[in-house]
DNA sequence: TACAGTTACTGAACATGTTCAAAATATTTC
DNA sequence: GAAATATTTTGAACATGTTCAGTAACTGTA
């Protein structure tokens, strides 16, 4: 992920003219009705010029996803340290700035989505080529976690469920035409209070039993980062 | 869904005939690698027959899917009356054989989440393109479910849930690696252990309350076929 | 500065999904 | 059965994502 070709001040420039230049067409006309043809000579550049920078259409945006991400990061830090806030406070803040950020391109998120059927693909949403950005995505979530007092279990789990949770939001977002996508938040506030509640209920001794048998199956599956064997979710790429 | 164009039975003919070739290259070569030309030619047909009655080579796919949706309810349908089994025998049924039909094809089944993100394309996976398929769909985990002794608000809830599940389970077999993809059959069978056992733990009247304020926040994401005002996951298709 | 090597860019050519006007074939109507 | 109509089939033409062999521009070295 990142950028791929910087090597020259020269080319970041390029670059970055390239990728917001096509973002800015992208929000205008939408994703299909662009060709790369509009996009090379928005920018000015030739066709060639925007495949030496980006693989593929889809690819920018990728690239585009890569800089949400990192504010993503960003938003969530500056909150965090700003003010005093609880386990809910922080969840609600790392899945509303996500959105924040979104609010304007739901419609260039579906492409994110395009190849989640096709493990192969290199933009797979789930593949080994997404690997980094999941696990930038769940490190964000680690930090909503922050130390809050938790069984080691939950610990483990918690964070790929917030992003496998944060996926599913992200597509309900998408196809959510109510205004500002109110609906959404309403969704994620009431998820979020559920969870909260759900939490410091299963923290409770009695249920460790309960909480040991979904660690078991999760863990079998591949689904946790700790797992022998790991789910292609959490699998290494195949050519380093 | 369905058949689309079948007026004449040298039609009906023609297009069973594509179809099943279509499905037996794609089978052979992969998704990718097989061109519209090389289907036509395949089934000894011209490429605008192909368009004739395939809008387009997903299309062909889905046509396929409806195929594995009618095959999946005809063969529920039979285990049910068949046997004598309790509500985890019958959810059983209706994961695995649903496993059984698509276990040679899951590099097909991907093509069924391509456009998903876009929630205007008619092959949407939750869009208005699909509802037929969707409810079909919810309608064979409602056999499932049967007369299965349940509070009103779970028995809402809990085909939309299944058929939720059901497509993260189809997504899991996707990218499933290990042999004859025991490990999807092992993950269905150990969330469906827990699901009965949650099952049986929450109808105890006394968390009538935790249901319902569940209830509540999935009826107002309009994620219940009841809804009044629902998401586009039910919604009428757009234009009839 | 001249040269070598690397990086950045060019645009013609290609592959393939899709469209469509026209032709062929079948069906209905009289 | 002939004309009219509807259905089915054809393949050339188009649009667009992608590749790639080449060219230009730059960077470091002697």
């Amino acid at each position: 992920m990142f950028n791929k070709t910087a090597s020259t001040p020269k080319a970041h420039l390029t670059r970055s003219h390239l990728l917001s230049t096509a973002l800015r067409v992208f929000r205008e006309r939408g994703l299909e009705s662009v060709t790369m043809r509009d996009l090379a000579a928005a920018a000015g550049a030739s066709l060639g010029a925007a495949y030496y920078y980006f693989p593929s259409k889809e690819a920018i945006i990728q690239a585009y996803y890569d800089d949400v991400q990192a504010e993503h990061a960003r938003r969530l830090t500056a909150a965090i340290s700003e003010t005093k806030l609880d386990l809910k406070g922080r969840l609600c803040a790392a899945f509303h700035s996500k959105l924040d950020i979104l609010q304007g391109d739901r419609r260039l998120l579906g492409a994110l989505f395009r190849y989640t059927g096709e493990p192969q693909h290199p933009l797979s949403a789930l593949g080994a080529g997404t690997r980094q950005n999941r696990q930038q995505s769940m490190s964000v979530f680690k930090t909503a976690i922050g130390d809050e007092r938790l069984p080691d279990d939950v610990r483990a789990i918690l964070p790929v469920a917030l992003w496998g949770l944060h996926m599913g939001i992200l597509l309900y977002f998408i196809y959510d035409e109510s205004a500002e996508q109110q609906r959404t938040r309403r969704l994620v506030d009431g998820v979020l209070t559920l969870l909260v509640r759900f939490l410091s209920l299963v923290k409770l001794p009695i249920l460790k039993p309960v909480r040991g048998s979904v660690l078991t199956l999760l863990r079998d599956a591949g689904l946790l980062p700790e797992s022998d064997s790991p789910h292609l979710l959490f699998s290494k790429e195949l050519q380093p």
